[in-house]
DNA sequence: CCCTTTTGACCCCCG
DNA sequence: GCGGGGGTCAAAAGG
């Protein structure tokens, strides 16, 4: 699980895209209740006391902190409820339970759905958003000649901006919207997509958001992708820490373009320029994606969370902005 | 003109 | 057999 990156804040990294210079409404999407600290912070940094300093870095910190165990809590709500849905006999036996909504009743699987799901490939290393809490279930199928095919099914819970209505969930896949529903356990609508990267791609996607807290969405992906994934769109290749979760250290863009690699993991971090890879086939979607507003602001708002999850950074960014403040 | 999204209607499974 | 409701289709609209 890797939940503990939800503490936004405003930073200028300057790896080259031209929006991260100015404040927007994106840079500091996620900021809620500590948006007055944080909007201070950025605003004032130069002005303030030593005392003010430390005591909005404490109050940052605490912050910081309560956002990663609220974030976790919610985690292991949504993981109680599925495991409380699995049946005494196995994860198996259990009908496919697809609702994104925790409350909804076990998904009705048509004849039709069940001949369309072939497995290889994996999109289960979906780890994104960095909010992003995601779990597998595998379930049976029922095909036309009786026997049953294993689908894998994988929720995947992610805080996204309350007033974002797009219910645009980014994993690296490229989606096509093909309908929508309002369900009676959910006054959010749901949205259903199927993967646009291959056409034979047989993965489908519900999106919804919860039902208690309008700033989770639930994504509930079906099938198996029996294509690679698509680099460069939508989700940031980060590279693993220790624990697993993604640092956002790399930008890597198939295009003539050359790729940025923002190395945060190393001592003193860098920025390194490669050569791109080989083009896909879907540049244009790719370098749409990567060029739409949506997709940056997913860029910032993934690193901003990333990097105040990190105590270290946040330790030597406090360090920085006190050597900054004149002294009185 | 092409692609994507929206949305009302329809299909079909389940109780 | 019937109705409710989730899932999908497909025409229209928009970019």
């Amino acid at each position: 699980m890797d939940t503990a990156r939800s503490s936004p804040v405003c930073l200028d990294l300057m790896v080259g895209l031209p929006m991260v210079r100015e404040p927007s409404p994106a840079r500091c999407a996620g900021m809620r209740a500590d948006a007055d600290i944080v909007g201070s912070a950025c605003g004032r940094a130069g002005s303030m006391t030593n005392g003010e300093a430390k005591i909005l870095e404490a109050k940052f910190t605490e912050v910081s902190e309560e956002n990663r165990r609220l974030t976790e809590m919610i985690g292991y709500l949504y993981a109680n409820q599925n495991f409380a849905r699995q049946s005494p006999e196995g994860e198996g036996e259990q009908p496919a339970s697809t609702a994104a909504s925790p409350t909804s009743p076990v998904g009705k699987k048509r004849s039709r759905e069940s001949m369309d799901t072939s497995d290889s490939g994996d999109a289960s290393s979906d780890k994104k958003m960095g909010t992003a809490e995601a779990e597998h279930v595998d379930v049976n199928s029922p095909l036309s000649n009786g026997t049953c095919r294993r689908i894998k099914v994988k929720r995947v819970c992610t805080r996204i901006d309350p007033s974002d209505t797009s219910l645009v969930v980014k994993d690296g896949y490229q989606w096509r919207k093909y309908g929508q529903k309002v369900t009676r356990d959910n006054p959010s609508p749901r949205a259903y997509f199927r993967c646009a990267f291959a056409p034979s791609c047989p993965v489908k996607k519900k999106v919804q958001r919860s039902a208690e807290d309008s700033s989770v969405v639930e994504a509930t992906y079906e099938g198996e992708h029996n294509h690679p994934r698509p680099t460069g769109a939508g989700e940031l290749p980060g590279c693993r820490t220790q624990d697993g979760s993604s640092v956002p250290c790399s930008i890597s863009i198939n295009s003539s373009v050359p790729t940025i690699t923002l190395d945060l993991t190393k001592n003193g971090g860098g920025v390194q320029v490669v050569e791109a890879g080989e083009a896909q086939p879907d540049l244009k979607k790719v370098c749409r994606e990567v060029a739409s507003p949506e997709f940056r602001a997913a860029l910032v708002e993934q690193m901003a969370r990333e990097l105040t999850g990190d105590r270290k950074f946040t330790d030597a960014l406090a360090a920085a902005i006190l050597r900054k403040l004149p002294d009185y």
